[in-house]
DNA sequence: AGGCGTCGTAAATCATAGGG
DNA sequence: CCCCTATGATTTACGACGCC
């Protein structure tokens, strides 16, 4: 996010807001199966342990970092759904 | 109540497109902010208020342009034009 | 230092709206 | 109707930064 510099070629339209970060693992829709197992550890426990978090990357054939993020994303998309209930009803 | 739970879970897929006058206040932003297209929370706020949607959608309207502008230049430049010329001529008002 | 937290985003993908 | 592409939303994966 803290992308251009000073740079400066403001007249210049292709702008360089362009980041293409080189070494980026390629996005992987996860299975339905994945997910519902996911989705089914976060109702139980929001927050992941160390020890659940292996468990979980096991048997779904992720890696715990895949595991960690997926937790940390699906928190953000909690809260979005909960502030766009609350702006909506009123 | 489970017919109001319903209507928030899946409501989402039942986008409209946005408005003509929505898009145009979009478009008009994104131009002439070409450099750096990234609106602050203020002015996404702003933004959202004008076109009649939510900051997210603001939020991800950007994030679709900025990707897609970038995808493909040459498909917006006629776009581009158009906003460039419509900003020069309400600056000489 | 090191690890996990949030926040904002890129990029790919999904689902459908809408126009020929 | 049936494609087909444009468009809005959602899903993975990080970088930046924070706190403990």
């Amino acid at each position: 996010e803290k992308h251009d510099k000073a740079h400066s070629d403001q007249n210049n339209p292709t702008a360089n807001w362009i980041h293409a970060r080189p070494t980026r693992k390629k996005r992987c829709p996860y299975t339905k199966y994945q997910t519902l197992e996911l989705e089914k550890e976060f109702l139980f426990n929001m927050y992941l342990t160390r020890d659940r978090r292996y468990e979980v990357a096991r048997v779904l054939n992720l890696t715990e970092r895949q595991v960690k993020i997926w937790f940390q994303n699906r928190r953000m998309k909690m809260k979005k759904m909960n502030k766009d209930r609350n702006k909506d009803m009123q | 109540v489970m017919i109001l739970r319903s209507r928030f879970l899946d409501a989402r897929r039942k986008r409209r497109n946005f408005s003509k006058q929505a898009t145009e206040i979009l478009n008009e932003y994104f131009y002439s902010h070409l450099s750096n297209p990234y609106p602050s929370e203020e002015a996404k706020e702003e933004l959202a208020k004008k076109c009649c949607i939510t900051v997210s959608q603001v939020s991800n309207w950007f994030g679709n342009k900025r990707i897609r502008y970038k995808k493909n230049i040459g498909k917006f430049q006629e776009e581009a034009n158009l906003y460039a010329a419509k900003t020069a001529v309400s600056a000489t008002n």
